[in-house]
DNA sequence: GATGGTACATAACAAACGTTTGGTACGGAG
DNA sequence: CTCCGTACCAAACGTTTGTTATGTACCATC
């Protein structure tokens, strides 16, 4: 069941989330999805669970570093690095659209997000006492830039992927975690 | 035509744009539309491009000043801090997901995030050059690492207008910025 | 004034969608 | 054995979609 939802989501996106496509992915009837799925809303949702599950699959592997390592080895986990995590990116972008439109989705796509930065916070906050990032900025703000960065690094490397290979979206992020080694310098130079 | 096209992208984005809401957004019937756009395809093309003239149009006006302070400008008028912004940004959004499953679309915004970072480039090369960003990166990678953050704050202010109200996503991108200018140093402190 | 192309409207079309209905198979409870 | 709820299937329904067909004003041209 579970796995018929992915190949349908991960072929066709959340917008094409269909009945029929997710009956003919499991060589069943719509009749059967309505047995278990009452309405297409709660069709849509347990497919956005599957999605979730899969991507806490892959994402909730223990770490056997800490501080500013730990939050790139999660950032990487993010990344569109393999198949399937460029296949798992397309199914979030189009979960995007499907939750701008729809109040409900819009509320657990918030949610994700909390949850998300939350993973990455205590990271942060560990860089932050091992003296990886100098004193001055704040957690939560340094939490959604990397957030931010990574994201906006996904959604170009979906869209190009030959300008943003494996090797350039790493090498982005470590670029991006050397700058906030630096100490915070409110005066420009000169 | 185009106004009757752009509020239909604005309210229920690329996904939805459907014939007959264009057609009764202008008080016309859909044969007229099919007069002017023989295949949906058309239409689509055409809601692509008033959507890109509405972005050019708030996004290409001229600024007086030069590096830093321009890329900062210009990444100020991506972000979604009015409410117009906010429907700008929910439709590139969308058409994230009309992209994703049309090649010829995700040519399209390939294209478009190529001339956003041409757009950014010259300000970082003039960042450069004035010192404002000590040498050592490499310039295509800070333009699209800037594009990167930008875009991701979008996506997270689109999903939680509470948590990134306006004057914090411009203070995460003058946080962002103020990085640019410390010295890249490879080995961490002590 | 006849002709023809442009600019629409009206209406129907097939396809795809979510949903509903009627029915069948079956396995445990009485 | 009977009964009944669960687990399905096949088929149809009404709606919405893109598309097409037919018809009609209008305006320019000859």
């Amino acid at each position: 069941m579970s796995e018929a939802v992915w190949r349908v989501l991960a072929e066709r996106g959340f917008g094409q989330l269909t009945l029929r496509a997710v009956a003919a992915a499991m060589g069943a009837s719509t009749g059967m999805l309505t047995h278990y799925f009452p309405a297409k809303r709660d069709l849509v949702r347990y497919a956005h669970s599957v999605a979730e599950e899969r991507t806490l699959a892959t994402l909730y592997r223990d770490i056997d570093v800490t501080g500013l390592a730990a939050l790139r080895a999660y950032l990487l986990d993010v990344l569109a690095l393999t198949p399937e995590a460029v296949a798992m990116n397309r199914v979030w972008v189009s979960f995007w659209d499907a939750a701008i439109g729809d109040p409900e989705l819009a509320a657990t796509e918030t949610a994700r997000y909390e949850r998300w930065r939350a993973k990455l916070r205590p990271h942060v906050v560990a860089a932050f006492d091992k003296g990886e990032i100098p004193p001055g900025r704040n957690v939560d703000d340094v939490v959604a830039s990397a957030a931010a960065l990574t994201h906006g690094l996904v959604v170009q490397a979906l869209f190009d992927p030959d300008r943003f290979p494996p090797d350039r979206q790493i090498q982005l992020i470590d670029d991006y975690l050397r700058t906030l080694t630096c100490p915070s310098t409110t005066e420009s130079p000169t």
